[in-house]
Parts: C-alpha cells; structure tokens; sequence
DNA sequence: TGGTTTCGTAAGGAATTCTTCCTAACTATG
DNA sequence: CATAGTTAGGAAGAATTCCTTACGAAACCA
C-alpha cells in the first residue's frame, strides 16, 4: 500500500486516500463518538456534557458514555461546575494536559532552540543555545541535551514524550529516509543521520524541513489560519518555499518541492551557461546576492543583509537601490510561481525576507505589471519563532493523532511506556 | 462552513477536511457497509455474497443484508452463477449499468466532442462535430443538441442522465462561476455562460479546464493511474497546465493554478519591458511562437506546427533546428515548475506536446543541465481523446457519488426524476 | 417559597453487527 | 455410480450500540 512508510516519517494525519476497506461494526461507533467528544471537547475548551450532546448531535447518554471511556483512557478531565445559568450546575470536561507531552526542535546555522509542550498544546519550557556545527556528532549530541533538559525542566520524564519534530535546512526524503542537500550544516545530509538523531532521542521523531514547519505554524497560528492555499517564501542566507495545498504540507515527489533555490531564473538569457547553473536563483536573490548588489552598487565591506536593510531604512539611497532591486527578485519568484500554484496568500519569512515594511510595497508594484491575477503578500506573524512553533504544531498533531486513536473501551492508555 | 459551494460546481469527492461532525448512528454502519460492499463489486467485477465477505471481512449474513438494499435500489445485478467451482454454484453479482448515465462533452476550437457512458463506465455513444464557433449562442446550441442526440443514440432519456461535464479552454472561477481568460472562444468568458448552458442542458452540469480533464484522463486511464503528484503540460495553439497533488486535481484559489502562460520566462533579461508582457511565455512556447522561430530561421509560409513537425521528422535540417528551439523551451518550463512542485512525473500533450519522438531527447537533455533533480517525461496516452475521456471519467465521479450516497433502507432512487 | 429550567442517569426499544449452525448443491474420487 | 468433502446462502441467537422518553435533583428567578 501506498500509505506505509518504512522509516516512520509518515505523518497522513489519518486521511486514507487509499482503497483499504473499513468494515463497519458497532465497536467503530463507538470509535467515532468517542473520537467526536473529544475533538470537541478539545476545541471548545471547556463544555458539559449536555452541551457537548447539543452540539456534537449525539444523545446525552451516548455523550455520557463516550466521556466515560475518555475519562478512563484520562483523555480528559473535569476542571470544575458551571454557575449562573439556571438549571443544576453542570460539570465541566477539558482535554487532560497531561496525556502527552510533544517537543519541537529547531535546528538552524546558528542556534538551536527547543520547546515542550503539553498535548493541549500549552508550551511549558523553552530553551535557546547557540549551535555546536563543529561536526554532526557535537550537533547531534547538543540536540539530545537540550531536550533531556526542557524535558526535566518542565518535570516531564523523557518517554512520557509522546513525538518530537525536528526541523533543520535541507530536503528529507520519505522514500529513503536521509537528508539530502543541506549546505550549510556539516555533516547534516550523510547517510545514517536520521538513524543517529532517533538513536539519541528515541524513536518517535519526524524530520522536517525548517520552512516547512514555518508554514505549519503559519498555518496553525499566523496568517495562514483560515487559507486552504498559500505558500511560504523565505529568504535569508538560503531561500525556500514551503507549499500548502488544500491545507494540507505539500512535499513533492522527493521531498523536494519548494526547492526554488534551482529555478532557471538566471536574471538574464537562460542561453547564456553563465545563467544557467544549478542554484543561480538562490545566488542570486539569498544573502550573498544581495551583498553582491550592494558591493556592485559601490557600497563598502563589510557588508550584511541586516545592515543594508538598517541603512535603506535610514534613507540612504543606495541601500534603497538594494532593497529594490532585491523586492525585484523576490517579485520575479512569486510571479513565476503564481501562475503555477494560483495561491491565495504569500507569507514572506526568513532574515531578508521578514523586512516587509521596505520590501511589500515595491513587491507589490512589480507583481501588478508581471501578473493578470495576484495573490496577497504579508510578513509571516511569527518570526523567529516560526520554524520552532511549526516543529510544535506538527509533533502536536501526530502526538494526538497517535493518543487520540486508542482503541476505544477499557484498555488502559499506555503511549508513554514504550 | 467552507464545503458548500453556490454554484454547484463542488467537486470535493466526498473527502472533507472543514471540522463537520458525524455523528455515529447505527445506520451509519449500515451505510459504511453498503458503499463497501458496492465498491467491492465495482472494482473487483463480477462477485458472489460469499466472495465479497471474505474480501470485504464483513460476515456473510452482513453482505447478504447489504446486498439486499443494493439490489432493492437496483444499483447492482445478477449476471449469472459460478461454474467448475467445489460446492455449489454462487449467484454472481455486478454493477447495475443502467442505475445512471453520464455525459462528457469537450468543447475546443475546432471540434466539439461528446460521448455518453453508463455508470460502470462503458462509452455507449460517441459524437464528434465541426465547432460552430461563430457566436456564443450558435455553440451553446450546438452543445444542447449534441448531447441529446446522443442521449438519444443511446436509448436513454436525457432525465436519466446523472451528471454532465464540460470541458474547454478558459479559467472557471468556482467562487464566482464565470469564465475567464478564453480568448480562443468567441462570447466564451461571458457573465451567464455558465448559466446559459445549464439552461440548455439541466442542472446538473460541471465546467472545467480542458487541460485540467485531459490530467484527470491520464489519472484514471493512462500514465497517471499510479502516480499521485504529477503535472499535465498541453501544448497547442495555446499552453496550460495541470497539476495532480496527492493524487486529486488542484485548481488554485481562483481556479486559474497551471496557467504557464503568465509565467514571466520572457527568453531574455526579465527587466526589459518587452520580455515582460503579460502572457509572454504562451507566444513564444504555443503554436504562435514556433511559427515565428521557423519564420526567423528562414521557413517559408504557410507555416504550422504540424507542417514543421513533418519536415523535421523527414530529417529537413531547419525544422529540426525548430523544434530543437521549442524543446528548449518547454525544457525551461518544466525545469520552471519542477522546483516549485517536485513532480513524480511530466506529461506532455496538445497537439505541439504531442510529438514525442522529436521533443522528449532535447527536452530531457536539457533538464539534466538545468535541474539537480528530474521529473520523468512522457507522452499522453490517450492523444486527442484525453478532454473528452477526463470529461467523462470526472463527471462518473460525481455521478457515483451522488448515485450511491443515496440514504441506506427501503428508499427507492429518484436520481433521473429531478 | 414555589415555579421553571436544566443536568445527568436509567429504562426500554430499535437497528445493526457477529458467531454458529444448518441445508442444499456441487466436485472429486474410488 | 455412490459417497465423501467442500462451499453457498440463510436462519437463529447473542452482543453492542444507539436513540427516545422519563425522572429525580439542583439551581435560578420572581
């Protein structure tokens, strides 16, 4: 079957798109009340069970006897009555924080940040380090250490840890289980990293690419909440694009889709060789391209994308030209990639590409000359957290995903034990 | 909730993702085990009680009580008994044929195609005629008649036609249910278009992209069957695309995802006006711009693309050169698109992608200098038939899911009496 | 203080499933 | 040709789950 992945990164959430056959009998109603309560439980914070029973269109006795079977599982928990209403005071459920425990992991070229959170998705404890890169080895170990710790800082044994995702630059590829094409982390892309990484942390990790989980987390809490199609531009000492298609990550065939580092936009003849080489996008429009700009515009070393953008803002004018021409560049991407993808919404993220206060406007006016048809560009809403939240967001919904589908009855939750 | 669309034109194949809640009523396992047992015997052909028991993992006597309701709603028929077999013969069951009826029509510039087939998917009628394009009306005429003729052709009422798909150049916006962009369709991309062709064929009629159903085609009949991300690139008088994702149709936010034509790939510095008009890729990759190539290079007229294709495939030197040039060309879209979508594969159609022999060499050969990662290229299988057979595959979809999603019990189908 | 509303549960009935068993029919084999 | 073995289809009975209705208790309002 299509669905089965030999390297646990599968992460369907669910939806079988295949033709397996679900046979129905009475235990899966029983599966599909109980999974409803919760959901709803879980979305609408705290609820009774008459309520529960008013919206989810369930009899109070079946809703009675579904929370029955999650209190037992200690899916869920009272959190108290309610008062001021007429009629008895009701009791109140909430999903129980403490069935699950996710932590998140992001994995830059210069820090390393981590987070834990509870399965209601409450981060608890959080921890920045500067990243070890002096070999893969420091970095993998610096990796498990910074999560043993939040772990023990949020008072969290470690295999109570249901999921853990990390993100990092490069493209992780399903079928095979490595990661291929990441420059800028040593040793990050060899055979057996992924095995190393588990090995330290255990077995319930997924990997990631970094602007992916920035689009999950615009996703589940920025400026791609209620949009089924938009994509995630970021630009800072690499670029990338992360794909979210009928509200669902799009990867590509290998992993690789997003990978716009390789468009065939050589800012000029795509004739010519010299325009032709493999990456020239990102030459061109990530850091070191906009370096290049300044210095051929005659501005002095040394030189950084941050303080080119602190000059533009200044008002000086050649930091301005920079700036222009680099919103040019970013222009050209998202209207070649608009015709394709029809978006509803571009988020731009990343070092570069979080200046929208210079880069939108003149963004915009090139796309309306460039394109009949346009989608909404805004600056992600999350920052510097985006990667690490998304890292969150997504071991949340596997974590739930994995606690949530319990076989239904009496058998006793035991995801932790493992 | 974002499932209901006002126009009818919802295409979402039963698959919800918005947070509807279903309740699990008893007769929803009756449900379940009916569609199972029906798709059972669909796919897997003809089939006895006890044979779809053991398949499905349902209990005989539960087969037997859905088989009951099936046969009751006349969507499946006896068809004979098992013979040569130990134990006694079995009543063997099939796919009532005659439980729906639907019509595909694709309407191109030069001809308007339409066929009809019965709900297993059997093409029963065929009609192929001129386009009368001199107006809007003429044509919407024409289509009425076609597709009644054909109804006729069949020994079937038009009443009894489940559903309708009609396939053609044009964005169809299914927020707004108008035709855009369509420029090849005289009063094609009218406000009413859509309105005016449900008047003259009933209501239960879809539009869609041309492009978009001949992917749909390869989806269900050609190279596309087991491939769930893959992109449909059309060459002809004009250019489009179609994109495949996670093995079900992607349009876009407005419906106007894989119009390559407003790719801003000018053949030249992007900065310079000139290579910046809107819709410049299509002229110089469509029919439009081979002719002006093989006119650079000396060609005389009359010139067409079929007429360069014969000469170079009798080995005349210039028309090589030609088609050497488009095959660059269409090279830099794929390489254009291939980082952004990551494709398991590239099909090429239209009548100037059609030409395999000559294109997929040049082309692939360029995608090795341009791409560190490629696609598979290949041709259409089904040639000029791939709108009309995407047509109907799509509007069976609809038709099936409308037809079997009747409510379980002693209902008795009306599907044709609205 | 009495009336009304609402919560949560209990009892009874209905729908559906599964397992087990039975009969009839058909093939294989001596 | 007769008999043994296998298989199809159905019937009976138990189990699961749901819904509806009814009821006692609790809380608010006048």
């Amino acid at each position: 079957m299509s669905s089965i992945h030999t390297n646990g990164n599968a992460q369907d959430g669910g939806l079988r798109r295949d033709h397996s056959i679900t046979v129905g009998t009475p235990s899966l109603l029983r599966a599909i009340n109980e999974r409803t309560v919760l959901e709803l439980i879980h979305r609408q914070g705290p609820l009774s069970r008459a309520q529960t029973a008013r919206i989810s269109g369930l009899s109070k006795p079946t809703v009675s006897l579904a929370l029955a079977g999650l209190l037992e599982a200690r899916l869920v928990r009272e959190v108290g009555r309610s008062r001021g209403e007429r009629g008895p005071s009701a009791l109140l459920y909430e999903l129980n924080p403490l069935a699950g425990w996710v932590v998140g992991i992001d994995v830059g070229r210069k820090w390393v940040r981590a987070a834990i959170a509870d399965i209601a998705g409450t981060i608890v404890a959080r921890r920045d380090e500067r990243a070890k890169v002096s070999s893969a080895k420091t970095l993998i170990g610096q990796i498990g250490g910074v999560a043993r710790r939040l772990a023990a800082e949020a008072g969290v044994q470690w295999r109570q840890v249901t999921h853990a995702v990390l993100g990092s630059p490069g493209v992780f590829d399903p079928a095979h289980g490595y990661v291929a094409m990441a420059p800028n982390l040593p040793g990050w892309g060899r055979h057996g990293l992924v095995e190393a990484v588990r090995d330290e942390l255990g077995t319930n990790v997924n990997f990631e690419n970094d602007v992916n989980l920035a689009a999950l987390a615009e996703r589940a809490h920025g400026h791609g909440r209620n949009v089924s199609n938009f994509v995630f531009l970021s630009v800072g000492t690499g670029i990338g694009m992360a794909l979210v298609i009928d509200g669902q990550l799009y990867r590509g065939a290998h992993g690789a889709a997003g990978e716009i580092a390789y468009m065939p936009l050589g800012m000029g003849d795509p004739h010519d060789p010299a325009n032709r080489r493999r990456g020239a996008f990102e030459e061109a429009a990530a850091a070191a391209g906009v370096i290049r700009v300044a210095r051929r515009l005659g501005m002095r070393t040394p030189l950084s994308p941050e303080k080119i953008f602190t000059a533009a803002r200044r008002g000086q004018v050649v930091a301005s030209r920079v700036v222009q021409e680099e919103a040019a560049r970013l222009a050209l991407a998202i209207a070649t990639v608009t015709p394709v993808l029809d978006p509803e919404l571009v988020i731009l993220g990343g070092g570069i590409g979080r200046n929208g206060d210079l880069l939108l406007e003149p963004i915009e006016r090139e796309l309306r000359q460039l394109l009949p048809f346009r989608p909404r560009v805004v600056v992600s809403a999350l920052g510097e957290d985006a990667v690490l939240r998304g890292a969150v967001a997504t071991a949340l919904e596997v974590a739930r995903e994995r606690v949530f589908a319990r076989s239904p009855g009496r058998q006793v939750q035991e995801a932790a034990t493992g």
